[in-house]
This record gives structure tokens, C-alpha cells and sequence, in this order.
DNA sequence: CTACGTAAGCTTACAGTGTAAGTTTCAGTC
DNA sequence: GACTGAAACTTACACTGTAAGCTTACGTAG
């Protein structure tokens, strides 16, 4: 029976995954590749297939990891302010890794540190007053919310305008302003009001006016729920 | 000057466009290949880059074209049944071709089809009282709300469970029924009162639920917003 | 009718991808 | 010191997007 275990390992799972996640954050997630991942680990690519017995494996790996940093402090001050406060501690973690948000959609929960997450936005939502079932939809709504959002925010940051429309219209491509570009001259007025003067969407406030929607959207189910219960 | 321009013309970006999307619909995204797309039209893959530049505008073009699928039937019922019904009808479109929605999230608004169906939106959205900035805020939850949770009915449909876990816990892998392998026998006992006995998530109840909740906060911020105006 | 210009489609080629299969290297035990 | 087993390397292959150049067939001008 050994007892010192693995004295040569210099590679673990964890270590390739930090290091997939960095290089993820920095040059984009297109540029993880098998080979530029064993690179910036100083090995070889299939030496990655040990820890990693896929790119699957090693997406759902990171989008684990990336759910690990999620950080929970109840801090008991009524299911609202709680809520509010652990959806910005998702949001948080998820503007920091913003390339990484693809795969957490791709893998959802399946992971150790993604149930860890579940369950406790569960509870969360469930000290609100709503049965496990009902708690778990409306889980599931805000993590909708919150990742759908965060992925708005990794298209507006890089270019964007691809499309050609050789036979529809209006061609796109040139460097005009944010606001040019997503309106354009010909038409769309409301689309021209609201976004005239913006340099670029500001996602952050999306995030907090649309969770402070959903709270009150929340609120409002609750009381259709247990029209008798007390608020707090 | 030529009068009847092109009369070879066996393919176009249409055609192209309409190909590909049914490829991507029947057999996913990642069996959308220049090569199999030229097959389906009996066309060499060189071929499609005189209509599709690259591969990139290929798909925002599908994404255009699903865009494209939505339809606004007004009909002047009210803010919120209006804005209700139109939500629906782009849920539908989702749901419809759940293989393109992540194209849809790469490549939001800056296809001309979908500036139409933004400006209808915000123009919906408007007519519950806010100005077009606000509105178009709104907008952009809503959307992110629809593609999170078609995102997620994709997720769901597919397998799942890809993460080997080697250091951390449970291992996954085995055909267990759904609700079984998202909560696991060990602990997490909401997740298990949230999902015993479920065969899969049934997303279109949480689009249901969801959107009926986005419209009672959508009503609050509204009241929050003009106190004085008279509900309809 | 012939010749031509032009655009639609084809051929070839290349660098880069994930990964299956086999081979080397080396720490630790008899 | 020989053996064992895992860690890492090497080679190879099928497949990807796409750059560059070539071939074909059409509508029109002469």
C-alpha cells in the first residue's frame, strides 16, 4: 500500500481547469484550444486527456469552476434584500469570467458546485413563502435573467455586425457609434430614441433595474400565493 | 444595360439561408458544416461563400431569418395582453427552432429583421407608459428572459451530464431518470422536493409562469413610475 | 453566328481542430 | 538492479473553415 500516493503529478484536474478558465478570461473562448491549453501549462495537448477525458468534460469543468467562486452570506435580512443580494453575488461572478458564460448555459447544474448554488438559491426563494417546486421555477427564471443577460454583455463588448444582407437592406460593417449602428438612419424611431447618445448599452444597470422587476414580480406572485400571510 | 439580369441563378443567400436553418433544426448546430450545407443544396461548399462571406455571417443570417419568423398581430387589447401575445409569438419562434437559438444570442438585434421585431417590441412595451430608454430596457430583460429559458429547453433536451468529476463527488453517466441525476441521493433537499418525480423540466410552463411575472413587475415599475395615470 | 466578358460553381490546398493509438520516461517496490 | 505502472510524449487521422485559382456556361455585342 503506498503511502505517499503520486509524487511525480505535476498536472491535476484543477490545475488544467485554472488554467483553461484564464485562458478563457484573457484571450476568449475560442482560443481554448487542446494544444494552446497544454502550452500554457508547458505540456503537451494529449497529456490533457488524463484530467480531462474530453472538451466537454473540460467545458463543464470550467463552467463548475466558475460556479465554485459564487459565494453565499445569508445574513438573514428578509427574502428580498437575501434574494437580491445572492443574485448580485451571481452577476458578480458572472461580468468577471464574461467568455466563460456560454458554457453555463450549455451545463447548467449538473456539476457538485452547481447544485451547491441550486440549493441555495432554493432556500432563498422559498423563504419567501413558495413551496420547493414553485421555488425551483423561480430559480430557474432569474438564473434565465441573469445569464441571458451577462451573454447580452459578452456580444455588446466585442464588435458585432456581421450580417451582410446582400438582398435586404441596410448594410452594416462601418465604425460608427453604438447607437448608429443598432439604429440606423432610415427608420426604427423608438429604437433611435431610446438608444441615440448611448456609446454602448449599459448592461450593469440592466442587470439591477431588471432584478429589482423580478423581485417585485416576485412579490406580486407571493401574495397572489398566501393572500393571508403576513409581509416582512 | 442587361434587363432580365440573372438567369442561371440556381442558388441564393434565400436559399442558402432557408437550407441551413433546416439543417441546423433536423441534426444541431454542430452538424451546420460548409461541406454537409453544400451537400444539402448538391452544391459544392466553395460555393456557398458567394452568398454566405464566412461562416460567422451564416449564421447571423439564420438568426435573421428565425428573427424574421416572428409576427405582430397588435389587435389593441391593452398593454399587457398585447405585450403578453407578442411574447408568445416569439417564445413560439424559439421553441420552434431550438437548435438556433444560441445564434441568436451572438448576433441580437443588427440584423434588419430584427430591428423590426425590436421596434415593435418597444413600441409595445412604451404603450404600458415608459419612455423609449426605459422601454427598450425592458425590451432587452424580456428577451433575455425568452432566450435564457429556450437556452435552457435545449440544455435540457440533450443528455446532459457531461462532468467526470474526478476529485470532487458523485459521478454522473448512468441513465438515471432526470430528477434523480440533477438531485442527487446524498443531500440537496430542496433540489430533491423541487424535482422528485419530475420526468423533465417543463419549460413552457416556465415560460408561462415566468412572463405573467415579468408583466406584475413590469406593473410595478409602471405605478412606481407614473402614480397619477389611470390603469387600463 | 461567332466571340467575349462575367459571374456561378468547382478544384486544390493549407493551417488548425479534437482525439484514437502506440511509445517513451521515470518514481517506487521487490 | 529488474519490474511495474502511471504520467507525459509522439504520431496519425478525419474533419473543419477558407484562401486562391480554374472551369464552365450564359447574355449580349459585333
Amino acid at each position: 500500500m503506498p503511502k505517499t500516493a503520486k509524487p511525480r503529478q505535476v498536472l491535476t484536474r484543477d490545475r488544467v481547469l485554472a488554467a483553461a478558465l484564464a485562458l478563457v478570461d484573457q484571450r476568449g473562448l475560442e482560443a481554448l484550444t487542446m494544444r494552446s491549453l497544454g502550452e500554457a501549462l508547458s505540456v503537451e495537448a494529449m497529456s490533457l486527456y488524463r484530467y480531462c477525458p474530453s472538451k466537454a468534460d473540460l467545458h463543464a469543468g470550467i463552467a463548475d469552476r466558475v460556479l465554485g467562486e459564487i459565494v453565499f452570506t445569508p445574513a438573514n435580512r428578509g427574502w428580498r434584500l437575501d434574494l437580491r443580494n445572492a443574485m448580485r453575488g451571481f452577476w458578480r461572478v458572472l461580468v468577471s469570467h464574461p467568455n466563460a458564460v456560454p458554457l453555463m448555459l450549455i451545463t447548467p447544474l449538473n456539476t457538485p458546485r452547481g447544485r451547491e448554488a441550486g440549493e441555495g438559491m432554493v432556500r432563498l426563494v422559498g423563504q419567501a413563502g413558495f413551496a420547493p417546486r414553485d421555488a425551483h421555477r423561480i430559480f430557474r427564471m432569474l438564473q434565465a435573467f441573469a445569464l441571458g443577460t451577462a451573454l447580452m454583455l459578452r456580444a455588446n463588448r466585442l464588435g458585432g455586425g456581421v450580417v451582410s444582407t446582400s438582398a435586404d437592406g441596410g448594410s452594416v460593417g462601418s465604425r460608427a457609434p453604438n447607437a448608429e449602428r443598432l439604429a440606423p438612419k432610415t427608420a426604427y424611431p423608438l429604437l433611435r430614441a431610446a438608444l441615440s447618445g448611448l456609446e454602448s448599452i449599459d448592461l450593469e444597470a440592466d442587470f439591477e433595474v431588471g432584478l429589482d422587476l423580478q423581485l417585485d414580480g416576485i412579490e406580486a406572485a407571493r401574495t397572489k400565493l398566501t393572500p393571508k400571510r403576513k409581509r416582512r
